[in-house]
DNA sequence: AATGAATGAGTGTTCATTCAT
DNA sequence: AATGAATGAACACTCATTCAT
């Protein structure tokens, strides 16, 4: 079994391009808020600290129910194993980050531009706020088996879609100007995504300049024209 | 513990945006050739199968036995633990894939844009020819401790410090106008290691497109001037 | 490892002068009674037992469960380590033979002969009573380490104490005239320790001609005055 | 598996009457002298070492070969099993053991009172001399099984009937006054075998001191007329 | 909804021993 | 006499899960 108690990677670390996609020592990312039904915020916010931790099958349901202030057996009261709790975890999160997202593209301009840079900004909004969920998110789906994976997958690919429907719109209209427009989506989902693995709370970017910055990556990358700096 | 038998995902995800990072029924990336002592490459690339398929926590070193067809216990006699295993995996990985990056940048031009673009062709095709090892080196890393754990990260700081490097010059030179050259190569290194979690060898694009439009990609992100296409 | 399926001992070399400590084929020496807390009272039992025949290392904790009659992993819920196990066996063992030997010199008279004299008795009753325990104790602590360890230490230092308290009062008081009072408690506990390692409950001497005899070694040891026999 | 790192115990544990037995940190007690058989008597040296800090079942083949400075192979050139390495060990300790003791019994004089102080005094002398080879004597016998053992325990009645002998023949011959004279040897022998579990070669008493102190208990113990100290 | 006790399958690792060289 | 590679059985311990209460 693995225990991490590996030391805080030292600060000129963090500023260095590594991306080691260390999760612990993390702020307790309060995914879930009181759900009404007894335990369940709880439990929930206590799998998301132990997988981020410890991953998936590292991580143990004494762990949880340890983190969650409850009984081992009592875990069992609320969800049937430990695959749906992982499921439960992660389809919490694509929700709250797929909403996010959806509402930054409808309060956006009409441009691709626009939307596009919105879009970047409240997905990397999302990864800083929940960094674990992120993390978990990434690392742990292939964990998932049957009904939960597909169901998660499926969520996903709708979010996703959000930022190729925009790429789609941005190169039929003339605005990106990237010959690769079928794959572009992905790559800057990637770059978002990957915020995850290094971001620091106490880094040198605050989150707004994070954000900015990737919104200004993404449209280069999509060959929008962009503003002399 | 997980048992992956989830049946294989329909050829219409594959092309999808979806970045699930499965690492399944992937052929048997040979990573390391005979090592001229006993078993000891067999062990290697088994375990990297195994690691692969079911994540280090999720593998054990009976399976691993078995794949490198010898016996549990031998394992031991080449390998003092399960975490010493993973990291040399992980170790030979990343030392194939900075040889690669080197060699490809040498042989570049003086000016940063073909050196950009050769050390991303050179890095998209070491993650298509070793994507299992790319997929464990970024998903396993974290189950790495102590000491081996400091010289990974240290090697691959040194693998990504090639990128840095250009970029920086390529700045410095005019060349890339990107006014966040601090975090760009990062940016980048996201979005190329991100291909190992989706390539398939039957897609739709070849070994070689891949690689061109992933340059395209970074030196676009880059900001540096590009051909009209 | 080792299974000790030796053939019983010859009779005849059971009156001889050798202590071989054999520890297997003793009664089932049910030091803890019920504890009120499900199956702990029968593991504690079948522990002393299984180190008893086999020896701390020598034993597994498969074999303690058996005997206890509860599965392996049961054993966990009670004890979290086979070393704490051990741990509480000798604690256990130690108290009761302390309370007794306290108790028996608090009856006593008021005179170190009085004093001594029953105290042997009651730790020869004990040993006798509690054969097994007492060669437990005595041979595995040395398995112990760390807290574990020096608070047993410090248990038996407490119960040799109470002799060596009565040799110096009664070298104090001239009841005794040996000129090496600082060592002789030693000597009589170690006496009366290795009564474990050869008595044999059809041996010779009944319980009590054993704890008499011994009484009067200790005393003439002490060079106390004795009767004419 | 136990690793008996514990910390030297406090000088002060030293002279309190405590016997735990510890085994560790001695100096290596060369018992064996060169054989003339290539690596014999650093094999039988290092098993003793070994023996004595983890016990038979806690050491190791691998660790007695570590310590004899060969390979684990190797030692089976030697003896054909660990339970026959054991055996050997105490062999040689016991006839060194024998041979001391008689030689000391033949060099006395004929009353029983000077056969038996010599024969304790030479018996104290190796329990110092071969302190660890003493410990292991006592407490790994019982890993020995079918002749070997059996062997060794004739062995070893040989050497404590020297001790019976002289008592017998005190008490028939009127030094010895002692009403249980079948079993007084025995405890006089527990007594002597005991120093090794707590002498330490930086103790208050020196090896003379020792020899005389414990001759004295026993003629004490065997009610001999002593001089008024 | 909550708990403590229980369990069978599994984990990484070590063991004494053997064998080919 | 000496070695490195190999093995099957065993080890202490942990796992997700169940059940009676």
């Amino acid at each position: 079994m693995i225990r991490q108690n590996h030391p805080p990677v030292p600060a000129v670390k963090r500023a260095g391009c590594t991306n080691l996609g260390d999760m612990n020592d993390r702020s307790p990312a309060l995914l879930v808020a009181d759900t009404g039904r007894g335990n369940e915020a709880a439990i929930l916010n206590a799998a998301l600290a132990a997988f981020g931790a410890q991953g998936f099958n590292g991580a143990s349901m004494r762990e949880v129910a340890k983190g969650a202030g409850t009984s081992l057996s009592n875990l069992y009261n609320y969800f049937p194993s430990k695959s749906h709790l992982l499921a439960e975890v992660l389809r919490r999160a694509n929700a709250e980050l797929e909403a996010r997202v959806r509402r930054a593209v409808a309060d956006a301009g009409d441009d691709a531009a626009s939307r596009m840079r919105e879009a970047v900004r409240a997905y990397v909004g999302f990864v800083v706020d929940q960094q674990l969920a992120m993390l978990v998110s990434t690392a742990e789906v292939r964990y998932l088996q049957g009904e939960d994976r597909s169901r998660l997958v499926a969520d996903r690919d709708r979010t996703q879609a959000i930022f190729a429907d925009i790429v789609e719109q941005g190169v039929a209209g003339g605005e990106f100007r990237t010959p690769h427009a079928a794959d572009a989506a992905r790559a800057v989902l990637s770059m978002v995504n990957a915020v995850a693995t290094w971001y620091r709370p106490d880094g040198r970017l605050s989150r707004g300049q994070l954000a900015e910055q990737h919104a200004r990556y993404a449209l280069a990358l999509l060959e929008a024209p962009l503003p002399r700096a």
